[in-house]
DNA sequence: CGGTCTATTGACTGGGGTCAACCAGGGTGG
DNA sequence: CCACCCTGGTTGACCCCAGTCAATAGACCG
C-alpha cells in the first residue's frame, strides 16, 4: 500500500467510524483509538441501496461480510422447489453474510426492507483483523452466539407455538428492537410487509391479518397499516409467554 | 506451568489427537504437527458420559466449548413455560456450546443420546488459540457457518414443510450422516427416540409413527425400532424435495 | 409376575390453511 | 378530473392436516 494515501484515508476514515450513529452497536464498539483506526481503514462503506434490492443471494461467491449501518434487511433461504423461509430480520449493528465460510458461497439471500446502507469487510482482511484484535474477535463471537440463540428461539416459535403466540412473540421482539434503536418500545413501525411477517412466523398472511384485528378488537394493539401501538403490553407478554389467564407483570424477554 | 510435566503431557497428548478416530472431522484436522501439538495440549479429554446426562444446561456459566469425540447429543432450548425444542443433533467432529459467548452463560442445554465423549477447551484458551492459529480460526468459522445453515434449513422445514416431507428430509439428513461416519447411507441406526424426532421436527410422536409405517407400507423404508433401511431412496428424495410425482434421480442435498 | 417406558394404531376434532371476494391507497395515463 | 390497474391488506366460508386422547402392545428390568 501507498504510505501517504494510507495516512490520508486513515484520518478521514477514522472520523467516519467515530462519528457513526451506529457506533455503539458495532463490532468496533469496544476498540481503542488505534484499533478503531485500523478497523475504519479496512471497512468499505457502501452507498445506500434501495428497498427490495439484494445485497447478496444464494450461490454468490463469498467475498465480504457486511455490517448493517442503517435500515433493515431480511435473510432467507430457499428450498429446491423454490419455497422460501425468512430466517431473520437484521438491523443496525448486526453482522450478516457469515453463512458462507464453509462452502465459499452464500447459501442464504439478503434483501433490504427499506433504504439501507452497509459497511463491507473483505473476508480475508476480516480474518486477519480478528486475529490481531482480541476485542474485535470477542465481539464477533458474541455476535455469532446472539444470532445462534436468536435462530433457536425462532425454531421454538415455529415448532411449538400456536399462531397467536407467534405473533405476540414477534411483536415483543420488535418492541425491544424499537427500544434499542432509541424509540419508544410501545410504538412499532414495521419495515416489513404482512407477507414477510407471515413467512417469518410460518403462517399464512390471512392468519396474521386476522390475529392483528383480533388484538385490535381486544384493546391489546392499535394497528394502522405498518404502524402498531401497544396498548396492553402485559397482556401481550402473557400471550407470548403462554401464561395462565392472569396477566403477569414481568421483565421483558431476556 | 511446570515445564517437565508440560513436555510429558505434550508427548502423550499429541499421540491422543493424532490417533483420534475423529481426527479428520475435528477442528484440528488441518493443523501441522506443531499446531496439533499445541492443540492437543490445550484440549482436555473427558471420560465417556452416559446416555441421558447433561453436558451443560441453560443457565450454566460459560466455561468451555466442547468437541464431540464419540456418540451423539441433542441441543435444545426451553421457553419460559417449560416447552422445549430440540434445535439440533450433534455428532463426532461437531463443536457445541458456542451459544454462550454473548451472555456468558448457556442459553441452550445439551443432553447425550448415547454413551458419548467430548473434548473440552476452556473459552479463554480457545480464544487465544484461534488467534494464534489461522487454520484453526478458519476451521472454526466454517463450523459456525455450517451450524447456521443447518439451523436455517430446520427453520425452512418447520415453517414450510408438511409432515411427510419433514420426515423424509430428516431421514435423508440422517442417511448423509451415517455415510459421513463411514457406514452405508442406506442403513440408519437412530440414536434418538421417536419423542426426540417428533420434537425436533415439530410434530407429535403419533404423527412420526404413522408416517414411518406409511413409508414401510409403500416400500420406501424398512423400519425395525430405531433401525431403518432405506429401500427406495429416489422416492424418499422426491418427497423431501417436493418433486412432482415422477421420481427424479438427483444428487443428494448439498 | 407387575411396572415402566417406548412405540403403534384408531377415532375424533379444531386450528389454521386455502380459496375467493372485497377494499384502500397510489401511481399512471388519457 | 376520472378511469384504470396494481399491490398490499382484510374478511368470510370451508375443509383438511395433524394434534389430542385413548387403548394396546412389546421390550426391558427388578
Amino acid at each position: 500500500m501507498n504510505n501517504t494515501s494510507e495516512v490520508v484515508s486513515l484520518k478521514t476514515a477514522k472520523n467516519k467510524c467515530k462519528d457513526c450513529h451506529a457506533a455503539r452497536y458495532c463490532l468496533s464498539s469496544k476498540l481503542d483509538d488505534l484499533g478503531l483506526a485500523n478497523f475504519t481503514n479496512i471497512v468499505k462503506q457502501r452507498k445506500p441501496i434501495c428497498r427490495g434490492e439484494r445485497l447478496f443471494q444464494s450461490g454468490n461467491p463469498f467475498q465480504s461480510i457486511y455490517l448493517v449501518h442503517s435500515g433493515s434487511i431480511k435473510i432467507y433461504i430457499e428450498s429446491r422447489d423454490g419455497e422460501q423461509q425468512i430466517t431473520g430480520f437484521y438491523f443496525p449493528g448486526d453482522v450478516i453474510g457469515i453463512d458462507a465460510f464453509e462452502t465459499g458461497y452464500h447459501r442464504a439471500s439478503a434483501e433490504t426492507l427499506s433504504v439501507s446502507s452497509f459497511c463491507e469487510i473483505s473476508v480475508n482482511k476480516f480474518e486477519c483483523m480478528t486475529r490481531e484484535m482480541p476485542f474485535l474477535q470477542h465481539q464477533f463471537f458474541c455476535q455469532i452466539s446472539r444470532q445462534i440463540i436468536q435462530q433457536q428461539k425462532l425454531m421454538l416459535l415455529l415448532g411449538k407455538m400456536n399462531s397467536k403466540r407467534r405473533l405476540a412473540t414477534f411483536l415483543i421482539e420488535m418492541s425491544g428492537n424499537m427500544h434499542l434503536q432509541g424509540c419508544s418500545p410501545n410504538v412499532i413501525s414495521l419495515s416489513m410487509s404482512r407477507y414477510d411477517i407471515a413467512n417469518y412466523l410460518g403462517l399464512a398472511i390471512e392468519t396474521v391479518s386476522r390475529i392483528l384485528t383480533n388484538y385490535q378488537d381486544t384493546e391489546i394493539l392499535d394497528v394502522t397499516g405498518r404502524n402498531i401501538i401497544i396498548k396492553n403490553k402485559n397482556k401481550l407478554l402473557s400471550i407470548a409467554n403462554n401464561c395462565p389467564e392472569t396477566q403477569i407483570v414481568m421483565a421483558q424477554s431476556a
